[in-house]
DNA sequence: CTGCCATTTTACCGGC
DNA sequence: GCCGGTAAAATGGCAG
């Protein structure tokens, strides 16, 4: 049997499935670290420019927040009414 | 040596040093874990009441929100504050 | 009516018992931080003293686990480095 | 004026500069939200392919770290353990 | 038994 | 360059 190839059972599990699997998140993994990369340069960005990136931070955080309160805040008056079969 | 006792470098580590930390944090999560239990058994009392468990795990956490976002509101005034010398 | 009390009944809802009930939980929360709190402050006490966190709550999490599941996690995870050629 | 545009100075703060850096932030972090739900899927899809997602991940993980860190690792865990008699 | 939610843990980023 | 704090990820537990 060759070596590389046709490892399609090694103790008792399909070998090439996981390879596949795997390769494939690590592949987004790097990705999405790419993204992180991104980022953190915008930030840096924006401190050569002079803004105070905690506040920048503070900020966006306090956006996502909102949002997330005014979703809870629906999640809420729907359990309700589903409660309250109205 | 008895085996027990002074077993005070082990490896080059404060062995005894490193077990009683380790047992008092052992102790502090039984604690924690015990609370844990407590409070789903008030879960388990109010679902017996006949309350929802879902809308109450919604409104603790939406009270913990709030409190949450308005430490977040403040602390952004501060920052801000300081940003501008004020 | 006093406006505080005897609100037993609002919408259909035993209103003092919920409230009740939700104040016992989040009472119950607040001393669960604090312990874990406390917990952290250990590890902080322990970092200090020249320990691995790190290693710590990995010894911390082995004593929890009994040996059977050890030994299965172990099989697997080197099922799966075979399979892989690490 | 017009009241949405030339807002270019609010405060002494170049807004719209601002308003530019934070949304160009949040348009990466929802792109890096969404690899992170691609990712979850094929963890799912590993999942109902009969793998075990928890071990997947320790050997993602260790395919990361190289080989020096993983054996310094292991080494500090098998002291601590050894101090520990486990 | 599966999926969801909370908690815990890890890694990153900024400040000193 | 290191430390501390903050945000993201991952694990474990609970409800349905």
């Amino acid at each position: 049997m060759s070596e590389e190839n046709n490892n399609s059972e090694v103790g008792g599990i399909a070998a090439d499935r996981l390879r596949s699997l795997i390769e494939r998140i690590e592949r987004l993994e790097e990705e999405k670290a790419a993204l992180g990369s991104d980022i953190r340069d915008i930030y840096a960005e924006a401190k050569s420019a002079g803004f105070d990136v905690k506040i920048m931070r503070a900020i966006i955080k306090l956006r996502k927040m909102n949002a997330a309160d005014r979703d809870e805040q629906e999640f809420l008056l729907e359990t309700y009414k589903k409660a309250l079969d109205i």
